[in-house]
DNA sequence: TTGTAAGCGTTATCAA
DNA sequence: TTGATAACGCTTACAA
């Protein structure tokens, strides 16, 4: 193609391709005036440096790729937005990859992609982030790597996370705050990270206000509205009902108010119910739904910018909480009596 | 690294690089017995050709764009999906990006993109598929191209479609099968590709069945729930309420059923409700959604499939036309009286 | 501080 | 049908 390369730049600006690529990558030793001279010749041909041939050549491919498995739609795509504009900036592309469920099949397809396609790091979503062979893999050949939201193995690499234990704790405490005592939780999906550290929270807090937590009140869910309409149905019909659910995702919670709607109780004058997530339709339902929310884009964003910054200063593994919200809505009032 | 290269295949199969680059791109002129050696040594050395050196020296570079704009979640995560999974069974790899909403922005973009990093062909989802000034450009480069469900303009490049007209009509025939005649339709978000043509399977169909609709029948929504129970208030208000309501999409569907239910209103007996996509939500409410299943994901994968064809025989742009469902559940019923 | 020359791993050209 | 050899556009030694 007619694309412009950096020898023409080089012509251009009247220095060595050596000098305009020591300017293109930020390179020290160069004279302000050269640099001005190739960052002027760099515009007016609107020279965009070929990325195969840097990663041909180069230690660097600009090329990052986002791991994902399970493909919960509201949240990987917000990941994906945010690890995109990430990348943007920083001047890197992002390559998806669709991970098989199983540990072994993932690293193995993990090395085959790697050995095919440069790539400087890796953005490892859950429930991939947790995977240990996969982790073993890219320890083993020195592939950087963030993860997002991890479920434990935390000094496997640098991770971004919220605080989902606390998260749930928070949601806890206010349930309790407004004179809750009977309080049940809907668990989430068992294959995914957030599950035992939201359960997590709750059992924490509960044993802290020396509430106590019937196992009847604890019961299983996998995320979706289908389970949270089951959990709200063996919840609801319990001789000992609770006056509050606190389901571990607001579809589960959608599930529970609506069982709760059809059963003819009033929320929240006689159930409050907290969700988690803070997915677009907490606030369209009615009454609105309690809820946490994650900054989903921003962790993924802040993932792709450790990475990337890792990959500059080679620095010892860091971790980066990111706060969340408990954003009070309708769906949640006083405790009945 | 360590990786293995072409040489080391040439070397232990005793041919040239070229014979081996040759068996490994399937061209022909390759004596069977050569074929062989070469393809043992490929598999006994675990040889996986290197992306970058590719894209740098040949013309092509194993590489897909997949470029959206206004990450509707489940849908553009299902189109992904597709693709990723035609990519890998076609030995490519999928670069994602994301667009400007304005046109002349996004041409710009991809044109930076396309220099910067080689790749073989673009899939375009909408609305992005729609946009002018970025087909004109693509055209002008010659970059193929497969567009997914575009809106109109169907005679630049390739295109992968659901016949959304013809769904919509066939819906519509549904709810007058079942005696209705008072039938308000919402439509959706005027950027979206499907809007337009949704809107014209319903009026031709009640055109065709010799029923007139009243302007007021016809509002406005924006695909969201939220807009879904804005549009609902004013048709269940209105003096001359419809017996059924044809929503454009299942969020929009769910936020009409919400509102009847709040009125008080038994669904399907007072009023019938349509949607559009069969998220999986529509499975999961009561009474369960009547709607249309669109083929998201098997889209994606002959979208891609149709690109990476085109890119071997360069054959003239073709379009393919997928099957949708008319899923037929509770939420819709025989007319009142 | 700058430039020269040698690759990086593959495909394309062209001769055998 | 096969194989030398020269690109491809950049970065990395190393030299000046």
């Amino acid at each position: 193609m007619g694309s412009v390369t950096i020898n023409e730049v080089a012509a251009l600006a009247g220095v060595s391709t050596k000098t305009v690529s020591r300017v293109l990558n930020r390179e020290p030793h160069v004279r302000p005036e050269l640099r001005d001279r190739v960052m002027h010749a760099v515009r007016s041909l609107n020279y965009q440096p070929n990325m195969a041939a840097r990663a041909l050549a180069g230690s660097r491919a600009y090329l990052l790729g986002f791991c994902y498995d399970n493909p919960s739609p509201g949240y990987v795509s917000n990941l994906q937005v945010g690890a995109i504009a990430a990348c943007r900036e920083a001047g890197y592309h992002l390559l998806v990859e669709q991970i098989d469920g199983n540990s072994q099949g993932a690293a193995a397809q993990i090395e085959a992609l790697l050995t095919a396609v440069k790539m400087d790091g890796l953005i490892l979503s859950p429930p991939v982030c947790d995977n240990g062979p996969l982790l073993s893999l890219l320890e083993r050949r020195g592939t950087p790597f963030v993860r997002i939201a991890p479920a434990g193995q935390f000094n496997r690499g640098p991770y971004v996370s919220m605080d989902d234990r606390k998260a749930a704790y928070d949601m806890t405490r206010h349930l309790q705050a407004l004179g809750h005592r009977r309080i049940a939780f809907v668990r989430g999906h068992a294959d995914h990270s957030a599950t035992p550290l939201r359960l997590e929270g709750f059992t924490d807090a509960m044993r802290d206000a020396g509430l106590t937590v019937s196992p009847d009140w604890m019961v299983s869910g996998a995320f979706s509205f289908r389970s949270g309409v089951g959990a709200a149905e063996r919840l609801l019909n319990l001789p000992d009902r609770p006056t509050a659910i606190f389901a571990s995702n607001d579809d589960m919670a959608l599930g529970v108010m609506a069982v709760a709607s059809r059963m003819g109780l009033g929320l929240p004058e006689d159930l409050s119910v907290a969700g988690f997530d803070d997915s677009p339709i907490a606030q369209v339902v009615w009454p609105q739904l309690t809820t946490i929310r994650q900054p989903v884009e921003a962790m993924a964003r802040a993932a792709t910018t450790l990475l990337v910054e890792g990959l500059a200063k080679s620095g010892e593994p860091r971790a980066q909480l990111l706060d969340f919200e408990l954003v009070v809505r309708g769906s949640t009032g006083p405790a009945p009596q």
